[in-house]
DNA sequence: GTCTATAACTAGATAGAC
DNA sequence: GTCTATCTAGTTATAGAC
């Protein structure tokens, strides 16, 4: 038996992931949790102390996978960007298909895309290090990108995962992917490292410099 | 002058751009748009059908973009992948520039992520027709890839599209990207053009089939 | 730590005058 | 079509008994 403080922490994350931060009452979460509405307040001090709380409670668990992903990686000598792709994809998928840490997973997907969220400012601050950690492997893995293309990359990389947490009930958004099976994480891991894999090492010439070069507005 | 009706969806657009759909109040909608309360629901209904009203008037005008784009590339001739990858992404990115419709696509790149949000539920109506259109051509332009792994990484593009369609206030996420310039929307267009026919491209063999085949809960 | 009760406020929606 | 005023129901948060 979780003790109320997890009993709230526990709902809070179920029906944000479900439903949204602002969507989500204290009141349905207390009720969900089976626990008093003052309570939650005792324990919490307001709304927004709780939201910060169901983030900050996994944020470390998840970057701590990931580095040590990457480390055991590098101490087994096989560094290549697939190698370093998979440490970074793969603790935030497989965390997905837990039936607890998977709604933190969704929830994160969700809150990503969501710059005015009040989740929008601290999550810099709880992700932005550990990517620091690994940029430097796909500098040396792809020294043929100049860095503003990289770093462009980067972020296509961060939308596709991101995407991927966020549900795969999104998938529905077009009726033909009723060939993806979004239960099927190890395949949906195993190719989205390859795609993004291919558009990391995509020809830096396939970029031409913009028709104008500086003068634009 | 706009008239009351449009001066309302105007207000309404930006509000929910910035701060979401729930989080916007029809007060606030109203005060914005220098309308009375009344007003609004006297044009609207509800706010549930102004939401929907929001997203149906821009969804046909960026349907349209997308398949004019792609019927005149298909005009000249010249039909490779980056061409239909640029009429799938350039419509969406380059409204992202416009002053007024450009707070549309930050708010599509919001909701896209949200299922649970009301517009999960109108949305792939709205877009799904489009994105079959382009899909034939996706087949065959990569007739190496099988399908079930095509429609991945089609979902994958999307993903890279829409956290690029969310905002580009995203890429304080990560402080290195000091290098990307988020106005700079030719190069952005580009760029993803690149590094998402990188992906479609890649070896279809870098992705083994799960380790467990079938049996798997 | 947990409860009841409630304060103080905001939400969406509408009735009815003009 | 547009307004004021208001209804009903929901919200966060807290005071104070136990």
């Amino acid at each position: 038996m979780a003790d109320t403080k997890d009993r709230i922490l526990d709902a809070a994350e179920a029906l944000f992931a479900d439903r949204g931060l602002f969507e989500t009452s204290m009141r349905a979460i207390t009720r969900a949790a089976d626990v008093n509405l003052a309570a939650a307040n005792y324990h919490f001090g307001s709304k927004e102390a709780l939201i910060q709380a169901v983030f900050a409670r996994r944020a470390e668990a998840l970057n701590n996978r990931r580095l040590e992903a990457l480390a055991d990686s590098r101490a087994r000598g096989a560094l290549d960007l697939e190698a370093v792709l998979d440490a970074y994809i793969r603790p935030a998928l497989e965390m997905a298909r837990d039936e607890k840490a998977g709604r933190y997973i969704r929830l994160l997907g969700r809150v990503y895309t969501d710059p005015n969220s009040r989740a929008g400012q601290f999550l810099p601050r709880q992700y932005d290090a550990t990517l620091e950690a690994f940029k430097p492997e796909f500098i040396r893995l792809l020294p043929q990108i100049d860095k503003t293309e990289l770093y462009w990359r980067l972020h296509f990389l961060i939308g596709s995962l991101v995407y991927c947490m966020a549900g795969l009930d999104m998938m529905r958004l077009s009726s033909s992917c009723y060939l993806c099976d979004p239960a099927d994480t190890e395949g949906m891991i195993r190719r989205l490292i390859a795609f993004v894999a291919g558009g990391l090492r995509a020809a830096a010439s396939a970029v031409q410099p913009p028709i104008q070069p500086a003068v634009t507005g």
